[in-house]
DNA sequence: GTGGCGGTTTGACGCGGCGTCAAAGTCAAG
DNA sequence: CTTGACTTTGACGCCGCGTCAAACCGCCAC
């Protein structure tokens, strides 16, 4: 017979842990003093202290190990359980990995001393939404924004506030044109038929931004500076991520655009789809 | 603004979670109405939330992450925190990939219908310990267990017992030879001088048994019929562990070796030391 | 006004597996 | 008998919230 803390020393764990796993009933002591409580072990005890510690160490929770010191579970039943927690291992294994690979990638980027603002790339679901927008294709930047901001401004006029949600531009990035495909225009909060005519006889026209399960966001301030780094921000996280891009890049802005300064102060959302690449 | 539902929708997360964030002012609303404590969010404050996410996904606590949004750490120092992190996650990428092989080999053993006893395996260290002990080379089983026998009960008589730990039998496998290299004698609580004599004309001499930091152990009851099994088991297990065998196997008798079945009813604890194969 | 429903508040407990005190009692050696 | 090492119970801490509960607030329909 050993006290708790010989015990202990030979089996190569704490004593709290001993008591705690006597509380629990999952190792009670071959003797308990009833005078003065001290817990006695035999070393007959050890191999069911060993299978607790290496059923521990197979991920399981010491009330999953409970029942199986006491023969209770069948080894099918273990199996499943096991089947069931190597896939919990998987999933943490993959995550893991993209852990790892993020935080290289941040310390890359510190190493390189970039404009470290704007990392904080999130994984977001976005449901479907009803959208009414110009579709067109423009030659420049400088086309796009002059577009954008017609559609801002005279769109903001003549769409119902309580209709209008937020003004959203989706990038259409399929063939590797030098123009660049747009749909400028507002996700709404409710379905709607109507077109609205615009000025320098454009249409926005009814359609509908599809849900995307998996969408990297990052958030920005002003449309234009910046743009190119955050834009190179995402595509290193998409790769260190181990995805790819899945469908047509959107810009959000968060906030209603107003006035002359509106689209260079605004707050604005990248969205990437994106999956696991293959 | 908006209430904490709607932003907690924006943003992806509960409103627990805000809530929890406003307590540890780690992101506190824009406005909270001294009437009704309700908390409202402006969009501005979705960058700061995402970059809580964004850190949070790298692994960071809360704790880690709040002088980051105050700007009071310094990239360097971000580093040296990335740093310690991506040593961390290494190192449970590792520990996960083994948990990994042990639940399959598990898996595997259990499909096999193998007898499932004294799978339980354990990893520890053990110090050196002064050792008595002879050194034989014995042709078979029988006549190792022969030895064994006589050199527990024997010696057993000698060495005064205040003196005399354990019997542990080291098994040198060096070479690849049919001959049983062993040598069997008892661990001491001190360091002693003296040699022993016993019958047969052997003697048992002090010697060390060296510390290893690494010991792969598993505890079985009887010392025969059982043998194989228990040490393919072990030998899986190593495999499966992706370690090797780095010194001689040992045989501790965790208890006193007494009269005729003794041998055959003891527990014992097979000793390997292994290291992480290359 | 008023009823109702859905959102919000604070507050508390729970989780998992112990670590880490603190105060008081026990054991064995000198 | 003293001393110092060990043990007991009990409580709180951890980390990041999830999940109640009871009470309160806002907005819409009547």
């Amino acid at each position: 017979m050993f006290r708790i803390g010989e015990f202990a020393q030979i089996a190569q764990v704490s004593g709290r842990q001993l008591r705690f796993y006597d509380q629990i009933d999952l190792l009670r002591p071959a003797r308990t003093d009833p005078q003065t409580g001290y817990r006695y072990y035999s070393i007959r005890q050890l191999p069911r202290l060993n299978r607790i510690l290496a059923l521990k160490e197979l991920g399981l929770s010491l009330d999953q190990i409970a029942p199986l010191l006491e023969n209770e579970i069948s080894p099918v039943e273990l199996r499943g359980m096991l089947i069931i927690k190597r896939s919990q291992v998987e999933q943490s294994l993959r995550e893991e990995e993209a852990r790892l690979r993020h935080i290289e990638s941040r310390i890359a980027q510190i190493d390189r001393e970039d404009g470290m603002d704007g990392y904080d790339v999130v994984v977001k679901s976005v449901p479907a939404t009803p959208f009414l927008a110009l579709k067109c294709s423009c030659q420049d930047m400088e086309e796009a924004v002059h577009m954008i901001r017609a559609v801002a401004d005279d769109g903001g006029r003549q769409v119902r506030i309580a209709l209008r949600d937020k003004l959203v531009v989706v990038a259409r990035n399929d063939h590797e044109d030098e123009k660049l495909e747009l749909e400028i225009g507002f996700s709404l909060t409710r379905p709607s038929n109507a077109s609205v005519r615009i000025a320098g006889d454009h249409v926005l026209k009814p359609s509908e931004l599809p849900a995307v399960a998996t969408m990297a966001t990052i958030v920005r301030v002003g449309t234009d500076p910046t743009s190119h780094s955050s834009f190179g921000a995402i595509g290193t996280w998409i790769e260190a991520n181990g995805c790819e891009i899945a469908g047509s890049c959107r810009e959000v802005f968060l906030e209603p655009v107003v006035g002359s300064p509106g689209l260079a102060a605004a707050l604005v959302e990248i969205q990437f789809p994106v999956r696991k690449a293959a």
